[in-house]
DNA sequence: GCTTGCATTGAATGATCGTTCAATGTTAGG
DNA sequence: CCTAACATTGAACGATCATTCAATGCAAGC
C-alpha cells in the first residue's frame, strides 16, 4: 500500500480526540473543522478528506463518546451487598458519582441530547444508548420489586428502572447548570430515605 | 412622542414571537436574526433596532419563556388530598403532565439548558429558576418528611425536594429525546411504590 | 529511480450570519 | 403646513464557516 503515511484508523482517532478537546472547551456550537484542525496539528482539508462532513464527523465524535460511556462495569462490591435495595441505591450512588467525575464528557453529552432532539441521525443513538443505560438498572429494579411484592405491587421492573434512570439524568443536568448546590450524599439520602421500607 | 408607528413593547412581543415561533422550529442554533425577522413579516435591521444584538434578543426570549413557564400554580384539588405523600405525588403528576403537554415549550428550554453550560447570563437566569422551582417543592417535601419522621430521619425537606425535582427534570429529557417509551402512568405508579409506605 | 497511489496542504469559493447605516417613511406637536 | 423625532427599510460589509481542489509530498512496489 504506497503512500500510507500513517494508518488511517490512527488519524481518525488523532482527530477525534482533537474534536473532543475542542467540543469539551467550546461547546457542540463552538466545535468547527478549521478549530478541530488547529487543535490538532492538521490542514482543515485533511479533516474534511478524513471524515467526509462535518456531520459525519460530529456522528463519529458520538459514537467515540457512547463507546467510551456505556462500559460501566457494575463494581463487584455493589453486587455483594445484601439487600436487593442496597444494591440498587448503591448503583445510583456509582452512577451519580461517575456523572460528576467527568463533567466534561456529560457537558458533552448534554449538547448532543440537545442536537438529538432535531437531528434524526443523532436521536436515534441516544434511544439506543437510553434503552442499553434503562436495561442495565432493571435486574436491579426486579430484584427490589421482586422483595416486596405487597409494597410494589403493580409496579413493573421497567417503571422501577425507568424512574431510576430519570433520577440519573435530572441529576446530570442538575449537576451540569448547578453543580454548586449538587450534593450526592443529601440526593441520596433522600432516595434511600424513598426505598427503604422501614 | 411623534414617529411612533406602533408602542415599543408591543413590536418587541411581536419579534418574541416570532422568535419563539423559529426556535421552536428549527432550535435555537438554528434561530437567525434573519429567520426572526422574515418570521415576523419585518426587515432584519428593524429586529437590530428593537433589541440591540441578538444576544440581548435570546436573552429576552428567554426571560419571556421563564416568566411564562414558572407560574404553575398549585390546582386546589392538590391542596384537599388527604395525605402529604398524596400531594407530593399529585403535584409529581401535574408537573409531569405539563412537561408532556409543551413539548416546544421544553424543547427550547433543553436548547437553552445546554446554552446555559457555557454562557453565563443563561446560566444564571435558569440557575435562579432551578431555586424557584424546587422552593415550590419544599413545602410538600416537608410535610411527607415531618409525616413520617421515622423513616425519612436525617432526610432533609431539601434533599427529598431535590430529589423530586431531578425526577421531573429526567422525565423532561426522557419525554424530549424519547416521547414514545414515555409513560407517565408507568412512572407514576413506580414512583408512588417509592413514596408509600405499606 | 521511476512511477503509482494515497496523504496532505493551503488557498479559494460560495453561503450564511450579525451588524451597520444612509435613506426613506410616518406621525405628533407647534 | 412643517419640522422634529422616531420607526423602518434594504442593501452593504466584514467575519466565519464548510467544502472543494489543484498542487505537492511521500512511501511502496516494480
Amino acid at each position: 500500500m504506497p503512500g500510507m503515511k500513517a494508518p488511517e484508523t490512527a488519524r481518525r482517532e488523532q482527530i477525534l480526540n482533537a474534536a473532543f478537546a475542542v467540543a469539551a472547551r467550546e461547546g457542540l456550537e463552538g466545535t468547527t473543522m478549521l478549530r478541530i484542525a488547529a487543535s490538532a496539528g492538521l490542514s482543515p482539508g485533511l479533516v474534511a478528506f478524513h471524515f467526509k462532513s462535518k456531520r459525519l464527523l460530529l456522528l463519529a465524535l458520538l459514537d467515540w463518546l457512547l463507546a467510551s460511556a456505556t462500559v460501566h462495569d457494575i463494581s463487584e462490591n455493589i453486587a455483594q451487598l445484601m439487600t436487593p435495595t442496597d444494591r440498587l441505591v448503591a448503583l445510583l450512588r456509582q452512577e451519580m458519582a461517575r456523572v460528576s467525575s467527568e463533567p466534561d464528557r456529560i457537558r458533552l453529552m448534554f449538547d448532543f441530547w440537545s442536537a438529538g432532539i432535531r437531528d434524526t441521525e443523532i436521536g436515534d443513538r441516544l434511544r439506543q444508548q437510553f434503552d442499553v443505560y434503562r436495561a442495565t438498572f432493571r435486574p436491579f429494579a426486579a430484584a427490589v420489586v421482586a422483595a416486596e411484592t405487597e409494597r410494589f405491587a403493580g409496579v413493573t421492573a421497567n417503571g422501577l428502572a425507568a424512574v431510576a434512570v430519570s433520577f440519573i439524568k435530572g441529576c446530570a443536568v442538575q449537576s451540569m447548570i448547578d453543580p454548586v448546590h449538587f450534593d450526592i450524599n443529601e440526593y441520596l439520602v433522600a432516595a434511600e430515605g424513598l426505598m427503604t421500607q422501614f
